[in-house]
DNA sequence: ATGCATGAGAA
DNA sequence: TCTCATGCATA
């Protein structure tokens, strides 16, 4: 006990860079549905690899009923398909693509979109072949392969359409109007140099008047693997005047952001879409999918700054397309067969005293070195991977917490920012470790740079005063 | 909504 | 080995 207390991070300069904000996120609540709200399935939709669409880059007809041999469904989504251009999917509801609502559409959606959804997505659920699931595990059980297969369509379908591939560049050729409007359009810039061997030879090359390659804000980030987001100030609005010419500029401010975030959830809301669907959406719309995760740490603010810009115009053209759309469940229809086989270390869950044991070291050094990790790991009788993830995570989470849209501060947090005074002793729990504040799920300090007033918007009204109390 | 994990790119 | 973007899995 007393042994370990002797903490391997004593000469640790460092200091916490986390302590941030209350959860503001946490407080709201997912869907604001009594707790409805709709979930994909796992691994149904999630991997962003496998999505694709085909006649975005490979100019082939729509040749929708070939493509799963579902009834045809009520409705005429066709008229929809001609107005919003050849870059959209075929427009039919596959059945396939409707695992995710099962009998979980949110209410709001059932009485606001009674005219768009349609039809409604519960009445082909029966006929769903649900995607075959296996799990194997390797000879140590901590791995698992998950392989999930979607039926595949029988006919009609060129071989090689379905790769298993990241981010495929090709698809933001099939953004015609995207280009051609010029208007608030969020350039979607990045052809991801390792196209060439990460997409399938299959796809045409950007084409010359395609979206130009702006990285984004001058940083490198680690873009190859998603597209860059850019700003351009050219920005008119668009059809619903979402946006104004301040939230197409190059660095959109922090309110901007936020007041995107909470325009993007309260209509997504309104409309009856889970973030997956948003998410998915995405991955129909401009060909990279991402997942519900990121959809619902964009409307958290989770993200970072650089993050949040580089998703905002996406996500700025999901909720045009939705608030224009006469059927917005076009945007989320699935032509991929999902094809996953990946190695994945089993989520180690860390017991309440361990995390309040590693939040103390935390405390005391957030960078922990090699050495430290080591005597931390063997300490807490964690692997040491499993220690070194987790200072890493918790460090992110720090600057994503403590310092959503402050880059400027960012890099200097952790000279900056001192340790709350219920952390500064950081008495350590249980096996002599303890935080009094720390039960497991940590709580944050909100650094001076935080301003509670801009956040607490996007809060429920109730909750305001309770977090800023 | 969030904890733990992965992987690319950078330092 | 880190940061960062991102996502699976789960609370």
């Amino acid at each position: 006990m007393s042994e370990r207390s002797q903490s391997p991070l004593s000469d640790c300069n460092s200091r916490p860079d986390d302590f941030s904000r209350p959860m503001y996120a946490q407080a709201l609540s997912q869907e604001a549905f009594g707790g409805t709200s709709l979930q994909i399935p796992h691994g149904v939709l999630q991997h962003h690899s496998l999505l694709f669409n085909k006649t975005a880059y490979n100019g082939l007809p729509p040749t929708p009923q070939t493509f799963f041999q579902f009834p045809p469904v009520g409705g005429d989504y066709r008229a929809s398909d001609l107005q919003t251009g050849d870059f959209r999917q075929p427009k039919h509801w596959y059945p396939i693509a409707a695992p995710e609502y099962t009998g979980q559409v949110p209410r709001v959606a059932v009485t606001t979109q009674a005219t768009n959804l349609s039809p409604p997505i519960a009445e082909g659920r029966d006929q769903i072949k649900m995607p075959d699931i296996k799990i194997e595990k390797d000879v140590n059980d901590e791995y698992e392969v998950k392989i999930q297969q979607y039926p595949t369509p029988s006919s009609a379908v060129p071989h090689g359409v379905y790769y298993s591939t990241p981010w495929n560049p090709s698809f933001w050729p099939g953004l015609p109007h995207i280009t051609a409007e010029s208007s608030n359009i969020q350039n979607l810039n990045s052809i991801p140099s390792t196209s060439s061997s990460t997409s399938p030879s299959l796809s045409p090359s950007p084409p010359s008047n395609g979206l130009p390659g702006i990285t984004f804000n001058g940083s490198a980030s680690q873009g190859a693997q998603a597209p860059q987001a850019q700003t351009q100030s050219n920005g008119s609005s668009s059809a619903s005047g979402g946006c104004s010419d301040s939230e197409e500029e190059e660095n959109p401010s922090t309110e901007e952001l936020e007041q995107f975030a909470k325009e993007l959830k309260h209509t997504r809301i309104t409309l009856g879409f889970t973030q997956a669907d948003v998410g998915m959406a995405l991955g129909n719309l401009y060909g990279k999918m991402f997942s519900q995760t990121t959809i619902c740490r964009f409307e958290a603010l989770q993200l970072s700054f650089k993050n949040m810009c580089k998703l905002k115009p996406l996500l700025r053209r999901w909720l045009n397309e939705a608030e224009t759309s006469d059927n917005p469940q076009d945007m989320y229809k699935i032509e991929r067969v999902f094809v996953d086989t990946r190695k994945r270390k089993r989520r180690t869950s860390l017991e309440g005293s361990v995390r309040t044991a590693l939040e103390s070291y935390f405390v005391k050094c957030p960078k922990p070195n090699t050495q430290d990790i080591t005597h931390i790991a063997d300490d807490l009788c964690l692997e040491r991977d499993v220690v070194r993830v987790w200072f890493c995570n918790r460090r992110q989470k720090g600057k994503r917490l403590a310092l959503p849209f402050d880059e400027e501060c960012e890099e200097q947090y952790y000279e900056q920012s001192p340790p709350p005074p219920h952390m500064t002793q950081s008495p350590l729990p249980g096996q002599g470790y303890h935080l009094s504040s720390h039960t497991g799920a940590p709580t944050f300090y909100m650094p001076p740079l935080q301003r509670p007033e801009v956040f607490k918007q996007a809060l429920h009204p109730g909750l305001v005063g309770h977090l800023t109390s």
